[in-house]
DNA sequence: CATCGTTGTTCCAACGATGTAAAGACCCGA
DNA sequence: TCGGGTCTTTACATCGTTGGAACAACGATG
């Protein structure tokens, strides 16, 4: 591999002046410019981002702690932010959790600005105390707890009870809610957004129809619709706090012959790829993430050149896809 | 952020007796070595990667080159990727080629030995003259020319075959595959042995019956199914190179009011998660995806330390899971 | 022609870590 | 006491890059 010495040998010059050269330095004569491109050329150099970086005290990456890349909106929102940090140089290093609270301190402590210059985190498990970083970073989602960190996300409440207000326009009465969660920030928003709807249509809140989830694995959602299709009253309608929870319910009420969406009205969140394609496809909320990849980079971007500046909420837009899961094709 | 000199000063000895502790080189005085210990506690030393790299000449990273995270399989594998990287402290960078000619050359040239120790490839565009690579490399799937490079995969030939036959031992005739692919190794050999088990069974190869998909992803699934049940004769089977074209597939099969498996039996390729719970759940050979990565890693691993060694072709296990897409339940 | 400012180039130090060589401490037996 | 080996530590150079200071060349100015 070239070097910077090697270059400057070739071209006769200084490996300053290549290195001038190489970073767009104005005051180079056109004639040793144009052989230090030569040289360049030649040798097919390409700069050593260790050293850079070491020089430049940047690291060139940051860092995505999210659960897992098997949950499909992990892994979209992984590749957009790969693209979003491509237009600042920066490679995305992943960091997957597992959702645990042992995975995400882990993941925490391993970072640092010698490893990368940023973080965007999905946390799902961590307490106030474990936030001491020594980076910028960004929260995707909601603050399950109290510290100041940036936010990127869409405004949970709202998003759910949208979701919600559609299965009562289809005259939904017995709307059970898949997916609450002891520590996760977007489940307490969610379901706040649920008890909204049903408050503001004086339907009845009943607990026996909040079915708890800790992963949002499919296994999860099939595991809660047994329960919920076991109680005295089933439910006519399901909201799910993500897609994939929505889809192991789908299956459940398919194996107990519960016909979606004539016995049953499914609605799921995040609109991951596979939901467009499901039987019955499945009405979901979908928020941009194109927008959050971006929203999140930029923000670091932002922040690394000035990390003392006020935190941000940045607020990305959503809207709720309507498919067979709610609607009679 | 503590570096090797801070620590040295408060411990009362040189940088390199701090290093040495680090390292865990054995011959420091105890006494040393427990001051030194409670120093790099007190600071909460942690060694600048860059900087180590740089000196070593590694850089702590490989690199994951795949067409797009937010195809499942490339995504569940990225994860266990991942984790393999971990047991040899390896980072994984993951670079998106979205499968074009452009993006794989643009991934190929950013590779380097400054940057990645290694690289894992899955190509689907590249061509001979492609393959300059600075540092180890490793192809996933299979070889689509003919390069020196080693290679992790199953027997796509007989995976194939495998899937074929039990279609065939079903009782179906009319067997279609969906998943032709100009350049892509993998397609190249699971249409060979498609046509293996229809010759096998002295069943006739019809092109007609070989429909062709560039992304393999669901839409082309299911745009493949309409050509084929616009035939003359539609098949009463289908073979799908990837489970994304199989799950487009049976959504037009559904749409058409095709039952599934009674008039249409599926067959999938890669296993994804959401083929367990797809209604009706998808039939798949399942590449044993963890053994995958693991083997990749390790090959590179060995690799590194020695770059001269003999190419190695991998040969990872596979099994078909047979689910409610060609047996009824 | 001395002085000046602008341009262009080079030299040197530094980023934080580690390999090397050499020096220092220590213990043993002669 | 001395030589010789084994531990233990240190100073120094180095990886490839860039910032800063110093310096050199230049035409323009007075």
């Amino acid at each position: 591999m070239a070097t910077l010495k090697d270059v400057a040998r070739l071209a006769g010059v200084s490996v300053k002046t290549v290195s001038n050269v190489v970073n767009g330095y104005s005051f180079v004569k056109p004639d040793n410019r144009r052989r230090v491109e030569e040289a360049l050329e030649a040798t097919g150099y390409r700069p050593n981002l260790g050293a850079r970086n070491l020089r430049r005290g940047r690291t060139g990456f940051i860092a995505l702690v999210l659960p897992e890349l098997s949950i499909p909106y992990f892994a979209e929102l992984a590749g957009l932010v790969i693209a979003a940090a491509q237009e600042f140089e920066w490679n995305v290093l992943i960091e997957q959790t597992f959702g645990t609270l042992a995975g995400e301190r882990a993941a925490l402590a391993s970072l640092g600005p010698h490893l990368v210059d940023a973080a965007i985190l999905s946390p799902e498990a961590l307490q106030d105390d474990d936030f001491q970083l020594s980076v910028p970073a960004v929260l995707l989602g909601e603050h399950a707890v109290d510290v100041p960190i940036s936010r990127v996300g869409i405004d949970n409440v709202a998003a759910a009870q949208t979701a919600v207000r559609h299965l009562i326009s289809l005259g939904c009465k017995r709307i059970a809610a898949i997916g609450a969660h002891p520590h996760r920030g977007t489940a307490a928003q969610r379901l706040e957004g649920y008890r909204a709807a049903l408050a503001e249509a004086s339907l009845p809140f009943s607990s026996d129809l909040v079915v708890p989830a800790l992963n949002y694995h499919r296994a999860e959602g099939a595991a809660a619709m047994k329960s919920l299709l076991d109680l005295e009253t089933p439910p006519d309608a399901v909201f799910c706090f993500n897609d994939l929870l929505a889809i192991g319910a789908m299956r459940t009420a398919a194996e107990r012959s519960v016909s979606v969406p004539g016995d049953l009205a499914v609605v799921g969140f995040d609109n991951n790829e596979e939901s467009a394609y499901s039987a019955p496809s499945l009405t979901s909320v979908a928020p941009d993430k194109g927008a959050i990849a971006r929203a999140a980079v930029d923000l670091l971007h932002r922040r690394v050149d000035a990390p003392d500046d006020a935190l941000e909420d940045v607020e990305t837009p959503f809207s709720l896809l309507v498919r067979e899961s709610t609607v009679v094709r």
